[in-house]
DNA sequence: CTGAATCCCCACGGATACTG
DNA sequence: CAGTATCCGTGGGGATTCAG
């Protein structure tokens, strides 16, 4: 039924086309937040800190839709919406932690670099 | 000497602000193709596929600003510049591997997982 | 509380053409 | 070969408002 995808020319077409989709900002975090357990919107809003609630829906959508994490609603008043990790999320989340603490651990010699960079660049 | 980026707030924060120039699609691509060694600028091209020159040599640029790749000229005629990693890319390469191969892997969960979402929802 | 909808801006990113 | 410059469209993403 579907195209074979496990030819390495495709394949490799189909990475870049995964990476479009899951290397970005808004998916690492959130995985990275739901890694640690299942959380409401607004908290997992609070956590994350800096995103809009209409790219934190819009990025759950999709994670939900690529089958990465589950939307939980328990239709009380006012209405509870929990979200966690699919098996295949949880899955995912080795490959984001590593690449998350690598950033962290990192910030600091990027930031020098940087700074060189520019001073030559600029001065 | 540097601001301390240890606490748990800001290197949250810091960490959010990394990822989100280097958690992009083309960087990951460029730093995976580089992992297997140093590589002129079109065969680079040639390598990942789809990319556009510019985003290639824009991407290349920032890449090099980080400190994750040096830029080699060989100045003769034709001129040869040839891409590496540096220490640092080098480093960056075990989680971005473990991320591209994660994707690879899983594309065919998360193309079901889509088809599934898309049926439920057009349907 | 959890979103969907709307408006709007701008940066990402492609196509093409031009330099050294 | 290895870019830079320019034009330009699409979509990412913020602010605000409305709904269940």
């Amino acid at each position: 039924m579907q195209p074979d995808y496990h030819d390495e020319t495709s394949s490799c077409l189909r990475a870049s086309e995964l990476l479009g989709r899951i290397a970005n900002k808004w998916t690492l975090l959130i995985v990275r937040e739901l890694g640690t357990g299942p959380k409401r919107f607004n908290l997992l809003r609070r956590d994350i800190g800096d995103i809009s609630q209409k790219m934190l829906s819009s990025t759950l959508k999709s994670l939900e839709r690529d089958g990465i994490v589950i939307r939980d609603v328990t239709p009380t008043m006012p209405p509870q919406v929990e979200y966690s990790l699919t098996a295949l999320g949880r899955d995912m989340k080795a490959p984001v932690e590593a690449l998350a603490s690598w950033a962290i651990q990192n910030a600091d010699t990027i930031d020098a670099a940087r700074k060189r960079f520019d001073m030559h660049n600029h001065g």
